[in-house]
DNA sequence: CGCGTTTGACCCGCGC
DNA sequence: GCGCGGGTCAAACGCG
């Protein structure tokens, strides 16, 4: 009776809703989706669907889009994108655009919604674009991104967003329900909404209100508190989190610059240390590379795998100072890889594609073309003509094994301006690399106490491309950098989610031209989003969590590691 | 005629 | 030192 109700009172919210355009449209669509449970039930199944359809929106009740086991509870807050950066993300199937709608969705258990800022923030979840889960026989605007957020901990499993009328504390908190318990003294089928305006009869309203009803009613509104409470909770943790990790990136930071200032005072001197660095490098790439690959090495581990003994530096030193050296060794050291490393990283990236090259925004000039070892398909080399003496260059080769998949590897920084459909390519490969530095970085023992074996899925020169990924990827292939490691990897980035140009004549992003390319093969859309957005967000700490994400998934996909 | 592409020669690093 | 393979150069070529 109580998912009756629900859905008797979304029907009238639906016609509500209805009134304020479109960005209730999103709302609305979720509400018609949670009737697909009960639409056997309802005698009047095809309303929702037609009410739907009258507010611009061709609904499809088809189960299978959705799991929803309870009737969805609703706010009312359509404008107020505020208070929670969730938002809706759907394709229009006919344009196969992504939209990122500003409007609050409000979620239940499985509803299908992605949490992404538009157009491509960062948010504090993983979102799986599940594409697959569309039907592909319709030409209707679903919700294509699915996040249960029940199965998360401490990250927003709330329901009810009416925050305005609630103002609490940490302190408030306190006494309150633990979130398991709050979870199972809400009744998700009670009708919170009972105070809109819904004309739709009701058992409520036939009956009058009962005193069990106000009880009943009251309740609700204490479920709604200490929802309001968790959510507070909950975010407050993670601006404690997130303090945390800016605190932890200051003194990191501070310490790199006590070194710099100390170690990095003259250019004779940086270039004496550099060449000693290069010597190093050579010696260790002498030993055979035994070495265990230390780029952004942890640091108390770095000390004690100093290659020179303790003793040699240490003498006449206080253990403080000698720590101290150490640890400034150990930046100067890693910062001058990292930046050998960004400035050799080749960045590949794989697109299906017909055409010969994939667009873009650059300008580029053939300068030779060589059959390949191992590959009957030649491999082009480009120039950028964008300016003089531009040092970067490109590689373009088809896929041995997948013709249609199209290899393009990057390698140099561009010194001139780059037209923005360019730069946010720059930007998406900067970011890719980053991701994989500071992935090495923060990863601690998985990472460093590994030996010579690769730690990632490593990509040996053009190795990876061959591995024709099923989508459009960027593949760092760190194997050219001067490192004294054997240390590779491969992160695998798509590319920022951006409404396609129309208009493909003209220079487009290689993000976007990849999506294009990618249409055909539906699977081009399961991107992860989460590492979508990372891949255009400037935000260290951010492209840090999602690196880390990914190596810990590879490492446990290959145990051994 | 200018510009971009093609293609064989050349250079260089690496392994044996 | 030699061979191999990747990368680059530059003259020849083709197209608009």
């Amino acid at each position: 009776m109580n998912a009756m109700n629900s859905v008797l009172h979304s029907i009238s919210l639906l016609n509500m809703k209805r009134k304020q355009g479109k960005a209730a449209d999103l709302n609305a669509l979720l509400i018609a989706e949670s009737f697909a449970p009960f639409k056997d039930s309802l005698s009047s199944s095809s309303s929702s669907s037609s009410m739907a359809k009258a507010s611009g929106l061709s609904i499809d009740l088809d189960p299978v889009t959705f799991s929803l086991h309870k009737p969805i509870v609703l706010n009312s807050f359509p404008e107020d994108t505020t208070k929670d950066n969730t938002n809706i993300v759907i394709i229009n199937k006919s344009d196969d655009q992504i939209m990122f709608p500003t409007t609050p969705c409000i979620m239940n258990h499985h509803v299908t919604v992605a949490t992404m800022s538009p157009p491509f923030a960062v948010d504090h979840f993983p979102v799986k674009l599940n594409r697959s889960l569309l039907p592909s026989d319709d030409n209707k605007w679903r919700v294509v991104a699915e996040r249960d957020f029940f199965a998360e901990n401490n990250h927003r499993k709330l329901i009810v967003d009416d925050a305005d009328s609630v103002h609490t504390s940490d302190a408030d908190i306190k006494g309150s329900t633990d979130r398991t318990d709050l979870e199972l003294n809400i009744d998700i089928g009670l009708n919170l909404l009972t105070t809109n305006t819904s004309r739709v009869p009701s058992t409520v309203e036939y009956n009058g209100i009962s005193p069990a009803m106000e009880d009943k009613k009251a309740s609700v509104e204490v479920a709604a508190l200490q929802v309001k409470l968790e959510r507070m909770k909950a975010e407050n943790q993670r601006l404690r989190e997130m303090l945390i990790q800016v605190t932890k990136n200051y003194n990191t930071m501070k310490i790199h610059m006590g070194s710099m200032m100390q170690h990095h005072g003259g250019k004779a001197e940086k270039i004496d240390e550099d060449r000693m660095i290069e010597e190093k490098v050579e010696q260790r790439k002498r030993k055979g590379r035994q070495i265990v690959p230390r780029r952004f090495m942890d640091l108390g581990l770095a000390a004690a795998d100093s290659d020179q003994p303790s003793s040699s530096s240490s003498e006449g030193k206080s253990h403080h100072e000698d720590s101290l050296d150490a640890v400034n060794k150990v930046l100067r050291f890693n910062v001058d890889q990292t930046e050998a490393i960004m400035k050799n990283a080749r960045v590949s990236v794989g697109a299906r594609s017909e055409s010969p090259m994939i667009t873009d925004g650059c300008q580029w000039r053939k300068y030779g073309q060589k059959m390949a070892k191992g590959s009957p398909c030649p491999r082009a080399y480009y120039r950028c003509t964008m300016a003089t003496g531009c040092p970067v260059r490109k590689q373009v080769q088809r896929c041995a094994e997948d013709r249609t998949m199209l290899i393009t590897t990057y390698e140099g920084n561009h010194n001139h301006f780059l037209p923005p459909t360019a730069m946010e390519m720059a930007s998406t490969t900067s970011s890719a690399a980053r991701m994989l530095l500071s992935g090495s970085m923060s990863s601690t023992d998985g990472l460093m106490n590994s030996n010579t074996t690769t730690l990632l899925r490593c990509s040996s020169s053009m190795g990876t491309i061959s591995a024709s990924p099923p989508f459009p990827t960027v593949t760092l292939d760190l194997t050219q950098a001067p490192s004294p490691s054997q240390f590779s990897g491969q992160v695998h980035v798509p590319f920022p989610i951006t409404p396609l140009p129309h208009n493909l004549n003209s220079p487009s992003t290689a993000a976007a031209a990849l999506l294009q390319q990618g249409k055909e093969n539906s699977l081009a859309y399961t991107v992860n989003a989460a590492t979508a957005a990372i891949a255009t967000d400037t935000n260290f700490t951010a492209a840090l969590a999602a690196a880390i994400t990914t190596i810990i998934g590879s490492s446990q996909s290959q145990p051994n590691n």
